[in-house]
DNA sequence: CATGAATGAGAATTCATTCAT
DNA sequence: GATGAATGAATTCTCATTCAT
């Protein structure tokens, strides 16, 4: 008689199948083809139901992009050790990008502006986090010419942004090879920031 | 007796005052919230008004936006010139992102994902190769590292394109000053694609 | 405490009073006059209240046209037992033409010519294949002349059909007596179908 | 300086076009998808140009209406002469059968009903008038059983009307060929109406 | 005579949200 | 906890008609 799951565990599957299926939709269909009554439909659910887990639409759009965005801090996350610190970016780099790339749908939805009342909620705590701690270290480790890891991340950060979602915005533009823009980018702009090796001489 | 302005120069008045009103529209409201109602209201006329103008509500949006880009293409066309290559790149950077940060919902506009009818795409293309003209040129003048002025150019527009929409996604984020951010993001990024000044000693 | 009607049999009600109304509303104002909105207002109930029984207005308009003509079918398959063949169709035919003359919108609009949704093709089919299979067992009694029921079919139905839609078509047109005119035309057409009757003498 | 056509031969030319224009955006669309707009855009003229030829689309539909029936009489005019009175009717309903197939906008324009509110105006005068004259003549004749020569005329239109009308609106069924159709209509009519051939014995 | 601008009403349809059951 | 019925407002768009020019 006692349920498989706990009622806990089922409504927080529940509520993670809705963020999965409105994130589907949302990242596809964009903001204006977005509505309750769609991911109703394709969870096979009354429309009501969907109040019982998020208060609003705009409430459940929040808690997409929150689970985007811990998806991405988890690739991020896996990322192998690099033998150098110059490495190590180059790796992070890139594997910013092709998470961007192999989750199109997540991806959008992390960077969409769900409220035009902007809200301070979709920080992107974590992951940027994880990035200014790899920069801080090497900042620590002297490899930067500035020591300014905010705003050495931030600039990562952008440099990154620009090159994924150009390419997911744009799939139809005579885009150079991809790996090539990739590393052409991600090296300028590890070599404007490192500091110059020393010239052997 | 004869009407101060002529028919037509009437009627391309009031075409652009209702791009105008739009324009200001959509930027106050952006996607969601634009609607012709809205429009009409404030242009103080019928909503079927508008219909003698442009043929669909997409097609006003199209209007908008690419009005917007033209004014991007202008304000890199004015750049004053500069003295060396290096600045004349730094000071597109910044005029293109403080562009996009000025009218922040064209330019999420002209990069939303493509809608269900493909009309509506608004390439910032003119922009684009104008970017190109000048690296080109840079490549003859050998500023550059590399010769293809192909990948220069994308790197390039992908980095300011990444700061401008994430600048414009995030706004509430602690962002560091945004004119530290661009000139430490062009910086870095040019030095890296630049060739080393000959250190002459 | 629990519900009188059950809440399918409501919802069945429901559906069936709304295409009560439009069926009166498509009655008196016609194909052109005929609109949502006049409905739900007719029902005391929101526009879009009937979008959850009908998926648009040619959803409704076909779900009315179809329960009229089931109602013709069924005065078609009430009618009385009759003495002879020719009793029997005579009486089919004026049942047919009086249907036509109660609920002139709906025989009209079943006949309508098929609108750029091919969806909405009302076809009396079931009421044609009665007649054929009348006519079929006309045939193999021999009271006609000609064996090929299709034909007969087709020709009697022609003319049932244009004597009703002339009738609705031209209700000002100094017509004959309605009576007079069912009688004559299927006495007229019955005699040159049958086969002369035998002269005894 | 003067012009070839007198304003009088040029409007009226004008008027015809517009009929003609009207007559097939009606006899395609039907009554739904007619518009003045779409009516002016086909003529390449204003739509308040059109209300200098009519006073309303009521009125223009009225015109199209008659336009329509002037055609049906005229091919109804120019039969050849018959052998005998059957022959001439026979003719005839193949004549006004095809008329209806080979025109069948018109057919359909000359038998909408164009207005909710009924108007006397549409009375198919002078074709109807043709008919009743050939029946006239044949009652005098004595070919008819019956003396009532509106009652004849009135079925006889109502079958011809019925087998046309029918063809023209459900293209897609299943009918015999057509020569099968008007032949065995024609012949079980008139048979039906005919005195009985004097039985040589 | 002809135009084109303008209007205001009305159309279908979709949506987020609420609530009794 | 879940449903499905219901709402009312908002949306885009079309149309017949009028009128100054």
């Amino acid at each position: 008689m006692s349920p498989k799951q706990p009622r806990a565990a089922k409504r927080a599957s529940f509520e993670s199948d809705i963020i999965a299926v409105a994130s589907e939709e949302f990242g596809r269909r964009g903001f204006e083809g977005f509505s309750l009554r769609k991911v109703a439909q394709k969870m096979g659910c009354a429309v009501g139901t969907l109040y019982l887990y998020f208060d609003s639409k705009e409430d459940l759009l929040h808690a997409v992009v929150e689970a985007s965005f811990r998806a991405l801090l988890e690739s991020l996350r896996a990322l192998p050790p690099a033998n150098s610190a110059r490495e190590m970016f180059r790796n992070a780099f890139r594997a910013y990008v092709e998470f961007g790339l192999k989750h199109p749908h997540h991806y959008r939805c992390a960077f969409a502006q769900p409220s035009p009342t902007p809200s301070a909620k979709y920080q992107p705590h974590a992951a940027f986090d994880l990035m200014r701690e790899k920069v801080k270290a090497g900042v620590r480790a002297g490899v930067f010419q500035s020591n300014d890891a905010e705003v050495i991340t931030q600039i990562i950060w952008a440099s990154m942004h620009g090159l994924t979602s150009l390419l997911i915005a744009r799939p139809e533009f005579p885009w150079e090879p991809r790996n090539v823009l990739i590393d052409s980018l991600s090296d300028a702009l590890l070599t404007g920031l490192f500091r110059a090796k020393p010239q052997s001489h």
